[in-house]
DNA sequence: TCTGTTAATTTGTATGTACAAACAAATAAC
DNA sequence: GTTATTTGTTTGTACATACAAATTAACAGA
């Protein structure tokens, strides 16, 4: 196979990537014992306080069943806990969980740090932008089908 | 949780990437009975006839170990078969490994033509083209580390 | 010739993620 | 007021992938 099958493949190169840069960011995330999706979703019921688990799939572009895999660890590791309201089920920080918050802004922090060492800020900044547009265009129209 | 702090991550960005591209190329691939990961490692040993899982490691750039369970599947479905040569392994096609190549070029064209629907020509080139080069800075320097 | 070293491969196990089916609660239809 | 429908959530299961440990085979040094 000639490579050039592959690094012309966007199925191929952005899975590539995603595997590069996961390792990266669970290396900057490791030492605060979080992994990094783990901490997005910290960070989207911190700032919401209530939220429900579709919303937070919505949030997150995720299913619903892959969150609630999720706030099961969370809640497990003392983060989140679940209230049920009636017909609603909302997910909320502990205490724990808020008090967390410092850190993972500062785990955020590193890890962009790393990789903007390694790409430079224009070009981290542009393909991750160029990366966004993309992926915007393909579940607009996919949704639409 | 502003989504700019999603958006404007690597991290985030190019997983969401990752799903969104690789269900499209789940699709195209279905109707061939391959997964689209398989479909370039048949790729990849059609082309050399004859190859170690290590090489295969670094052309698909994966783990050994995910190639040695790939490669069980593919020997399994009676794609592939496994030579052992003194102390060297190999990976072969079968006869039937070879008559998929065929198809699975096909599926490959369907692929691309499904995101180029979406994305345009250019976009769909310069897009990957970016990431491409994005990855190939993020390894090379990782492997420095 | 035995022993220690190195290199390649596989195995055990774990994580992230999704789909489809099951479940639960609320609401609508009669 | 019971039954059917819809909507949100969770569960069972499966797949892609990786890491670390185990295995195997060749090889080097004594």
């Amino acid at each position: 196979m000639n490579s050039d099958n592959l690094h012309n493949c966007l199925f191929f190169t952005s899975n590539r990537l995603s595997r590069v840069i996961t390792k990266m960011a669970e290396e900057s995330f490791q030492r605060y014992g979080f992994s990094p999706t783990h901490a997005y979703l910290m960070l989207a019921v911190n700032e919401k306080e209530k939220v429900t688990p579709t919303q937070l799939a919505q949030i997150l572009h995720m299913t619903p069943s892959t969150i609630t895999r999720f706030v099961d660890k969370l809640v497990g590791k003392g983060f989140l806990e679940r209230e049920v309201e009636g017909k609603n089920i909302f997910v909320l920080p502990t205490k724990k969980g808020r008090e967390a918050q410092a850190n993972i802004e500062e785990a955020i922090t590193d890890m962009y740090k790393n990789y903007v060492a390694l790409l430079g800020d224009a070009q981290a900044k542009s393909v991750t932008q160029m990366i966004h547009e993309t992926v915007e265009m393909l579940e607009k129209n996919e949704s639409e089908s």
